[in-house]
DNA sequence: GCGGACTGCTTACCT
DNA sequence: ACAGGTAAGCAGTCCGCG
């Protein structure tokens, strides 16, 4: 195991050197270095004690290798550059003797040298000979408008040499800070200290130990070839988190009134046309700042502001902006909500405007984003609108990316409500209303002991990304990360994706909706009606398991090897290699097993201390996140190792397990109730028979097949997906049914909702009969409200429903939503894609209205009833009642 | 000219 | 900018109907 290193560059640091001083001896020496001292802004540190690697970028003056170091003590950042010269380049499979007659490439401001040496092909399965093409700088390699040498080479070539063979070039386009992470084996988020002006990674011998442990009690069975990457996802995770010192900020704007459109106007922060008024800090040691800025006929009101909120007041905006910035300098981690498109965006141009300098400002202007020259960016609103983070973090709590609807989701706190425009606020009203932003804002990065925070070390490590871009990029970024990371630590060429598709892109199943590349998974035909004493078993991880178990990964799939072709794919011609062990299989399998064996039970163990259950709560949701994209990104186009027949056989694989489990089941005498993809819903099973399946599932198909609930009872309605359960303590589980859909109206969700919770009651069959009644109870007192038009408010009516696209950009269809938003935007309402329309059905063409121009008398309530029976009929044929009979119309009436 | 059968589009959901 | 599968409602099209 030793010739692995556990994903820090150890050539520079043997077993003997590791450090076993414990942080208490290092304060004093810390803080001097902290204080009053300006290395981060001027040159490398000579020393530093151990501090957090955070984020890596290019440094263009200097042009090498900028590392900004968190030291935890000091709680200051440190910038710490490259020494040992490393430089960008690329590869290409023209040989030197042939570049050096490119001219165009030679001549190239940016070129240095050229270099051979032998990489492995993973697709081919053997090693290729490759030129190093090395530049003195990343914008050379790729990026110049005119001319690169990612371009130059395929271009030039057929020119000097006429067409004689196939230009490659490989691993053009990884952002150069990227490259010398994994080229030093670097390891962001872990600790590092500077000695003699080199970074050194640090090991204590606590956590070397506390690792070994780890391996020794849970992975003693782990497959031969997985358990040094085990090994090395376990270093990275199990080390400590520091204390973050950070500042959440939050600016307001003035914004006119337009007499035109009686709209406020919205800053558009590339032109900073208006002052900034209020700006607001909240930190992690508890100080709360409000800046204001002194001006005219502002009612100056009562400022009644709670007395541990510091209030300063500027005369000029330059001032204000001028301690804005020393704030922002101050700090090693600024948070933001949308920072990057407004906040941080807008204090930028501004300060452009009002004249100051370019080294006065501490923001660094990207394309999309902002970063900070001293410390780090974090925007919330990039971080909270990644979907995955969305959906497997914090299972779906919010639904729009605003800070009001985050907030109140995830902390139970609002924003204040204004109903003036900012301009015409007082000043009390106005540093209340920008105060409570930064302290949302500020909140969302500490509540629940810092789980944000803790969550995002947890993704720079995995990811072996910069924690900035972390935040702002998706999961697919993540894993292609680690995954370069990991072909550079092999020597193995990262293939373009083209090369893939060439040699492995084809996928020989047909999905069963139209457009989509290749089947998918099985679900199993519900058998409808009530059943109690239901045990849901799933496979754990199914697909990452898959993955793990069969070896799944772009060099193995379809390998070149004449012997591996009888190792098929079910349902498939595809076969997968015998002989060598997917880089996708070993990284996925590894993460997949230390969540499932490691992560996952000591997230619930009680007898841990709170914060080291809380910490290892992190982890296993942070690897939770990866998992769960991890089969689906070899099926998406815009990922760099795509290979859509390892997503193919991922999911064959996959209904192979599950109908092979079902018949087993069944041949156990288990009646199978349901299941989808990676469950089975069985009807009263006794202890012997789970046990029998499980241990079958482990010996036969080397998966993890558990009891996930035990529902008291289940209503299966017909409807695949749809369903309705409950839990042994009574909790209720609803699934797809329309009633729970975010769409519907208030009063058709509310009737759906008690008659959850009337079933969630029920506990024994003789129960239900009361039950029903109650339910036919709801069913007709909301049809009563709705047939005697008694709503309270229209907007129990209304239908909510987002928009996919801008209203213009419908041409195929005009939904009903979007024609409530036509209707909007003749209104002078601006709309797209994301907006959610409120609207409501009426009698009159055509038949639906934004809910602020309708009225009670135009509300077609027959339209209402419709979608109030389809939502109820769901449940109701379960249950064996009808919604016709119920509500007292006879046989003959439905017909008239 | 109109209604029913059908397909396609769109959204929201499940795993 | 991770995948495919399912449900529902509606828009739009085609066809038959003396």
């Amino acid at each position: 195991m030793d010739e692995f290193f556990s994903g820090v560059d150890k050539s520079n640091l043997s077993r003997g050197e590791i450090l076993q001083k414990e942080d208490s001896s290092k304060g004093q020496e810390a803080a001097q270095i902290g204080r009053g001292n300006e290395l981060s802004e001027t040159s490398s540190p000579r020393t530093l004690p151990p501090s957090y690697f955070i984020s890596a970028t290019y440094d263009g003056k200097r042009r090498r290798a900028a590392i900004k170091l968190y030291e935890p003590l000091s709680r200051r950042i440190y910038t710490w550059y490259d020494t040992s010269g490393h430089m960008p380049y690329c590869y290409t499979n023209i040989p030197p003797e042939e570049l050096e007659k490119i001219e165009r490439l030679i001549k190239h401001p940016g070129f240095d040298h050229l270099e051979t040496l032998e990489l492995y092909d993973a697709l081919l399965d053997r090693k290729v000979k490759v030129t190093k093409v090395v530049a003195k700088d990343p914008l050379a390699i790729g990026g110049l408008p005119r001319g690169c040498i990612r371009d130059i080479i395929p271009e030039e070539y057929p020119k000097v040499f006429g067409d004689k063979r196939e230009v490659k070039v490989w691993e053009a386009a990884i952002k150069y800070y990227q490259c010398y992470i994994y080229d030093r084996g670097l390891a962001p988020g872990m600790v590092y200290e500077v000695k003699d002006g080199e970074l050194l990674p640090l090991w204590y011998e606590k956590h070397e130990k506390n690792v070994k442990r780890l391996l020794e009690e849970h992975f003693k069975d782990e497959p031969e070839d997985l358990y040094k990457y085990v090994e090395m996802w376990a270093r990275l995770l199990e080390y400590p988190a520091p204390d973050f010192r950070r500042v959440a900020v939050d600016i307001e704007v003035f914004s006119p009134w337009v007499e035109a459109t009686g709209l406020l106007r919205v800053p558009d922060p590339r032109e900073a046309e208006y002052q900034i008024i209020c700006v607001s800090f909240v930190d992690s040691e508890g100080l709360k700042r409000v800046l204001l800025l002194k001006r005219e006929d502002v009612k100056e009101g009562l400022l009644d502001l709670p007395p541990n909120v510091l209030v300063e007041f500027y005369n000029s905006e330059r001032d204000l902006i001028s301690a804005v910035f020393r704030t922002i300098s101050d700090y090693p981690f600024v948070i933001t909500f949308n920072g990057d498109d407004f906040d941080l965006r807008y204090l930028f141009h501004r300060a452009e405007r009002l004249g100051f300098n370019r080294d006065e400002i501490p923001i660094e202007l990207g394309r999309n984003i902002c970063l900070l020259k001293y410390g780090v960016h974090i925007d919330l609103y990039r971080f909270f609108g990644n979907r995955s983070i969305q959906i497997y973090a914090f299972s779906q709590k919010y639904r729009n990316t605003t800070l009001d609807e985050v907030a109140q989701a995830l902390l139970g706190k609002a924003k204040l409500e204004i109903t003036k425009p900012i301009s015409e606020l007082t000043y009390g009203e106005l540093a209340r209303y920008c105060l409570r932003d930064s302290e949302i804002t500020f909140e969302l990065t500490s509540f629940n002991d810092d789980l944000v925070m803790k969550l995002l070390l947890a993704l720079t490590r995995i990811s072996r990304m910069p924690m900035e871009d972390v935040s702002r990029q998706g999961v697919s970024r993540w894993i292609r990360s680690f995954m370069q990371y990991e072909h550079r630590r092999r020597g193995m060429l990262i293939p373009n994706k083209e090369d893939i598709i060439a040699v492995k892109g084809k996928t020989a199943t047909k999905a069963i909706i139209k457009g989509k590349k290749y089947k998918g998974a099985i679900v199993v035909e519900p058998k409808s009606g009530v059943h109690f004493n239901v045990a849901v078993m799933d496979f754990q991880s199914l697909y990452p398991s898959i993955i793990k178990v069969h070896n799944l990964g772009y060099q193995s799939i379809l390998c070149p090897h004449p012997e591996c072709r009888d190792n098929k794919v079910p349902d498939t011609p595809h076969w997968v290699c015998k002989k060598k062990r997917a880089l996708e299989s070993a990284l996925i399998g590894s993460l997949r097993d230390l969540r499932v064996r490691w992560y996952k039970p000591k997230a619930k163990d009680k007898g841990l201390p709170k914060e080291l259950r809380n910490w290892y709560s992190v982890i296993q949701s942070a690897l939770k996140v990866i998992l769960n994209a991890s089969y689906g990104v070899f099926g998406a186009e815009t990922f760099d190792l795509y290979c859509p027949p390892v997503a193919e056989a991922t999911a064959a694989i996959g209904r192979n397990v599950i109908t092979r489990t079902i018949d087993k089941a069944r041949e156990l005498g288990i009646e199978v109730l349901y299941g989808d993809t990676d469950s089975l819903f069985l009807k009263n099973p006794t202890e012997s028979q789970i046990e029998a399946l499980s241990e079958w599932a482990e010996k036969e198909l080397q998966l993890e097949l558990d009891v996930d609930k035990v529902y008291r009872y289940t209503v299966l309605s017909s409807r695949k997906k749809n369903y309705l359960g409950v839990l042994l303590d009574g909790s209720i589980d609803v699934k797809g049914l329309t009633g729970k859909k975010r769409h519907i109206p208030l009063l058709i969700k509310k009737a759906f909702d008690e008659m959850d919770k009337r079933l969630s009651q029920v506990k024994t069959p003789a129960d239900f009969d009361e039950a029903l009644k109650d339910i036919r109870k709801i069913v007709r007192d909301s049809y009563m409200k709705l047939k005697r038009r008694e709503w309270d408010d229209l907007n129990e009516l209304a239908f909510e429903v987002v928009l996919g696209k801008a209203p213009r950009a419908y041409h195929k269809t005009t939904p009903q939503h979007v024609k409530a938003a036509i209707i909007l935007e003749e209104k002078g309402e601006e709309l797209k894609a994301g907006d959610t329309i409120r609207f409501v059905k009426v009698v009159r063409e055509p038949r639906v209205k934004p809910v602020k121009m309708a009225s009670d008398v135009e509300i077609d309530v027959d339209e209402y009833i419709k979608y109030l029976r389809s939502t109820f009929e769901q449940v109701l044929d379960a249950l064996g009642l009808e919604f016709d009979e119920i509500i007292g119309l006879t046989r003959l009436e439905q017909f008239m």
